[in-house]
DNA sequence: CTTGGAAGTGTTAGTGACTGACATATCATA
DNA sequence: TATGATATGTCAGTCACTAACACTTCCAAG
């Protein structure tokens, strides 16, 4: 467990950062969103809400912090691919890396962490606020994802095409965890199912025929 | 412009939440929407800003109250036509509808209403709040949709065909709808830009290319 | 080893969205 | 016109979040 930060100052702030999450995770499943206050979750890490707020941007942020961090991770890789990669390639990549990691969590991932993300929907789905939250980040990814596909191939940044092929590549991503998580542990492969969506959407939305009717 | 309401109080009610929305709209505009106190709209409306808050839930649900009428529109419509029509009907209905009502509007539907639509990619995608609450409704939005074709299916309610046309259904409403916003007053035809993205969702998406892998 | 500077944290004071309880005013209806 | 329902105002309070400033901790260069 111990970091491996290079600095004593940068394991400092991974381990505050990690006791922050490690902390409201588990308040916020006990008491639920709104009924955890900022300073609860501050105080039983020993800092202030005002450090609390330089970890994380807001409450929503730091609730949603397991869920957030891989789609800011798939938006890096997206980024950093860029051009070796074509951006369908490289969400393909990331998705199954993900489901991996998922499915059977090395010591990086802890097993509690994967214990939480199956208990998220019973309180982040009760709270329109943390719905919301979530669903904005979505959709930002689901816009970047659009703009690299369209620049893939060539078309104007606001091509309904690649718009619509994101929005079924990020929704299936989403509906495929959704589902394991709410289902028991292992029914079917988390893995299989998230490639399986991807080549869905690929095989189905064939430029074409929305060319066609455009 | 009177409004018809049975009762006075129904007019009323009627006139200062129209009111609100005008005066909102306006000030978001100018000042922004963090630049904008719910104090200084209530006070243009000669309320108190509780008062505003009895007529809308939050200042997100004030500032996109004319994106969010429809949605909430649609819902209905869906839960009325319920049994009588099956949901994709419905929808393609309804969206026919909204796209006419705004490509020529009515009586009923001011210009200026439409003339605000137009201006609300300026400030409602600067702001990340906003953008969440709007993601936060399309998605129960597509909640509701993949639930109601599902039952039209009969298949399980968390069916994954179900929700992903429903994912590409509200996302190309959505697309479509902003394309016609961010260009130009008549850039082709609002109507059928919707329909053929209807069509198109439809026609793309067979189940038995999703059971096949599923 | 020390020192200068950067980075993290605490403190304080403040804003603004939002809630609840209660009193008051306004309107519908009998 | 009287009575109950509904809308609004008033007051007090919570909480997320911001900004400015002082202080402590740590890194790195000399």
């Amino acid at each position: 467990m111990a970091n491996e930060g290079s600095t004593l100052r940068e394991r400092k702030k991974a381990k505050t950062r990690a006791a922050l999450i490690d902390v409201s995770q588990r308040l916020f499943a006990e008491r639920g969103y709104i009924g955890t206050t900022l300073e609860d979750i501050a105080a039983e890490v020993d800092v202030t809400t005002q450090t609390l707020l330089r970890y994380f941007d807001s409450k929503a942020q730091l609730a949603l912090a397991p869920l957030i961090a891989p789609l800011e991770g798939l938006e890096h890789h997206l980024e950093d691919q860029g051009r070796s990669v074509d951006t369908l390639s490289a969400w393909r990549l990331y998705v199954q890396i993900e489901a991996e990691e998922a499915a059977n969590p090395s010591e990086a991932t802890t097993a509690t962490y994967v214990a939480n993300l199956r208990t998220y929907h019973e309180w982040v789905d009760k709270d329109p606020a943390l719905v919301a939250s979530l669903s904005g980040v979505e959709r930002r990814l689901q816009q970047v994802l659009a703009t690299a596909m369209a620049q893939d191939a060539e078309v104007e940044s606001d091509d309904l095409h690649s718009t619509l092929v994101a929005a079924l590549l990020v929704a299936g991503r989403r509906a495929v965890w959704d589902r394991w998580m709410a289902r028991g542990p292992d029914t079917g492969s988390l893995v299989d199912d998230q490639l399986a969506v991807v080549d869905y959407a690929v095989a189905s939305l064939p430029r074409r025929v929305l060319e066609a009717t455009e």
